[in-house]
This record gives C-alpha cells, structure tokens and sequence, in this order.
DNA sequence: GTCTATATTTTGATAGAC
DNA sequence: GTCTATCAAAATATAGAC
C-alpha cells in the first residue's frame, strides 16, 4: 500500500491549499462583518476567529495579524458595488432605467444592507489615517470608477450625444452622490426620499446631453490616479 | 474680616463655575480631536486629558466617561459647516458667488481640515452603532440642512424663479455632494478637480431655475426629521 | 494547519490625597 | 476641582500540544 502522503490528489475532500484557502475566505467573511460592526479598533481578532468558527491560532497561522487581516480585506473587498451594478445594468434600454436602476440600489444599500457603507467608512478612515494604505484604497476606488464611466459613456451614447471630455468627472459625481446619500438615508430616512437619486441622476445627464456634457470639469483633466497629498 | 467665601464676586480671576466650563470647553476640544485622529474606540481617555493638559481625574470629574464624552462633543459639535458657510455666503450677489464659494469651502475642508470629515465620519459610525443616539446627530443634520435650505431659497429668489416645493431635496443633494466629494478628494485629489463641485452646483441650479425647480423630488414630501428606522 | 493556554500591554474606570 | 496611584478587564500576539 501506498503511504497516503502520494497519489491522494483526488477529490477524496481538500486539498490542504484548498482548505486553507478556504479558512482564508470564512476570515475574511467574519472580518468583514465584524470590522463593519464594531469598527476597526473596536474590532477584537477572538471575535472575528470564533465568528468564522476558528480560534485566535488560525487567524494567525493565515494573517500576520490584526492589521495584515484588515488591508488584506482593504486589497480583495474594497470594489464599490455601485460599479458592479451599474455594468449590470449595462446593456440595457437608452431610456431612464439606468437611473432607475441606480436608485434602487441606493434604497436598498441604505435600509437594507447596513454593512456596506460601514466598511466602507471604515476603509477610509484608516486609508486617511494610514496614509500607506491609501494607494492601495484609491486603486480598488479608480477602478469602480472607471467601470462606471463606460457605462455612462455606452448610456449617453445610445441616447446620442456627446461621450467625451468630462466623463470621469460625471462618475465622480454619481460616487460621491451615492456614498453621501446613503450615509444620510441611514441618518434618517426622510432627508432621502426614494427616487432622489434617480431624479437629480436624471437631471445631471439631462444636462450632460443637452449642453454636449459640458457640465462639471473641462477645465482640469482628471488623472487616472493622481498622487496623495499625504505621505 | 469677611471670610473669602462670602464677596469674591469680582473677576479676581475666574468663578469656580467658569473654571470648570473652560475644563469642560478644553476637555471637548482635545476630544475632537483626539477622536477625528485616532476613532472612538482608538481614542484612549488618558490621550485625551494629557492632549487638553489635564489628568484623566479631571476628565472624570466632568464627564461621566468616554461614551458620555463622545455624546457630549456629538450633541455640542455635530454641526455642519457647510450650512455654517453658506450663511455667511448669504446675501451676497445673486450670481455664481455662492456655489464658486462652496466649492471653495469644499477644497479648503477637503486638503486642509484633515479632522472635520474624519469627525464627521466617527459620528455617523456611532450613531449607526449605537441607534439611541442617532436622533442625536439626525437633529444637527437637519438643522444644517434647514438653514442651507434657507440660503438656497434666498439665491433661487434672486434670480427670480421659483423658490418653493423640493429645496430640501436641493439641499440634501448639495450636502451629500459635498460630504461625498470631500471623501473622494482626499483618497486622490485627482478624482476630484477644484471646480467640480462648483460646477455641478451650477449644473443642478441651473436645471432648478431653468424647469422652476423640478428636479429632485416633488413627489415624496421630505419632513423635517422623520423616524429613525432603527431601534 | 488548527487549537489551547498564557505572557504582556493597554485600557476604562475608581479611590483617596491635596 | 484636579491629580496620583491603582485595580480589574480586555486586547494582541505567541508558544507549544495535537
């Protein structure tokens, strides 16, 4: 008999990288949900290990640590799903479902999804105060915001008018919009009515289309991006 | 001979009562910035005193503790300048004056006053944390938002169209605008040019003035601070 | 590769001197 | 009213068993 350390690569149940891969994913799932609940330095690395259903060794046999466990969560979930949707979406009718979409989303974000936006928070305030990790946070943010400017970009087309100059800015925009809309929708949700971003979203790209997007930024060109002012 | 317990009225110096008002006041400064630096659960109290030049006894002789110390800055410090500024922006030339100045401001906040978004994000962070105290921070946002109503409604009347139905949907929008910008700058001033907000202010006042205020919201009426869906 | 037990440090909060 | 000294709890990180 063959001792079990040769042929056993079959999916006889996980490969012992598979398992701890998959150790790696359950962390970063609890981590997620924990540093989004009691913050970053609320956060206890006991509470993220027995969320996962491990123990304090594992953590550390698969992160250096607290801080390596949160960047490696800034590095692998700190995409914004407001990108994601919107490519989603894209594709579809040239007509205000976009727009629709979009609001949609914000609603359910904002009442639904109390998590998102709290990481999120979270994520810029260590960026802010860790100055080293904010390249790393402003690439996963350039890149949401490059996926949504082509989609913004294929939308103005098919209602055919002008694609060019300040498209970053418009995406810029609709980010920021986003993000400070659900924070106050979760403040209280009277400031936020249901079709606010939908209509004021409607009204930027009405004025993109009619005046040949020449709404916000001609003037300073955008960098894909630029340099941070911090370190 | 009048014992010193009975006349010293005068302004000697100071009344033991306004002593321990200037402690409180120094005590609520170093806490503002404390927490703005270093987070509410990252935020020690003895950093705190030693920051303000007290000891951690006289933190304790003022507030109950650290929970009671953060509501205390919350309740006293929550408000936004962005409705600070925009008042002094008020009555000024009816022209492009005021959304050129609150692009300014957004700038000055964003590369400048490091503290003022960070703070702004710890209270949002706890009030979604600690739901007993979102009302708390709801009123201070609504009234930012009220009195940035107020200005928007004056310089709509300027420029002679309609200054009625949604301009606390308006305002909102600029608000979360703002606040969103703010957030985006200061992970890459790239993503966000000097003139972007200004411009988007000009686009979203335009479309206002231009359909007699028929953007945003006209449908779902916004009330002054409605329920918190939370505890 | 994961768990248990523990060393070390730091924190919020309190008691008592002045 | 403020300071100094200190307690008790909780946290990060490590060491060694399995």
């Amino acid at each position: 008999m063959a001792t079990d350390e040769e042929a056993p690569q079959r999916p006889k149940r996980l490969t012992r990288a598979e398992s701890k891969a998959r150790t790696r994913e359950l962390l970063l799932d609890a981590a997620a949900e924990t540093f989004a609940r009691k913050g970053y330095a609320g956060a206890s690395v006991e509470e993220i290990a027995e969320s996962a259903g491990f123990s304090i060794g594992a953590l550390y046999s698969n992160f250096g640590g607290k801080q390596e466990l949160f960047l490696a969560l800034l590095e692998s979930r700190a995409s914004d799903r407001i990108a994601e949707a919107a490519q989603l979406i894209d594709g579809r009718q040239p007509d205000g479902t976009a727009a629709a979409g979009l609001g949609k989303l914000l609603i359910e974000t904002a009442d639904e999804d109390v998590a998102f936006e709290s990481l999120r928070a979270e994520f810029w305030l260590y960026a802010v105060r860790n100055p080293e990790s904010m390249a790393t946070f402003a690439e996963r943010v350039g890149e949401s915001r490059d996926a949504l400017t082509g989609v913004i970009a294929r939308l103005l087309e098919g209602q055919g008018r002008g694609t060019d100059y300040p498209l970053q800015s418009i995406s810029t925009v609709v980010i920021a919009l986003f993000h400070g809309l659900v924070q106050l929708r979760r403040i209280d949700p009277g400031f936020v009515s249901e079709d606010l971003f939908e209509r004021t979203l409607a009204c930027l790209f009405t004025e993109a289309t009619m005046t040949g997007v020449q709404l916000p930024g001609p003037s300073a060109e955008q960098s894909g991006s630029g340099e941070n002012a911090d370190d």
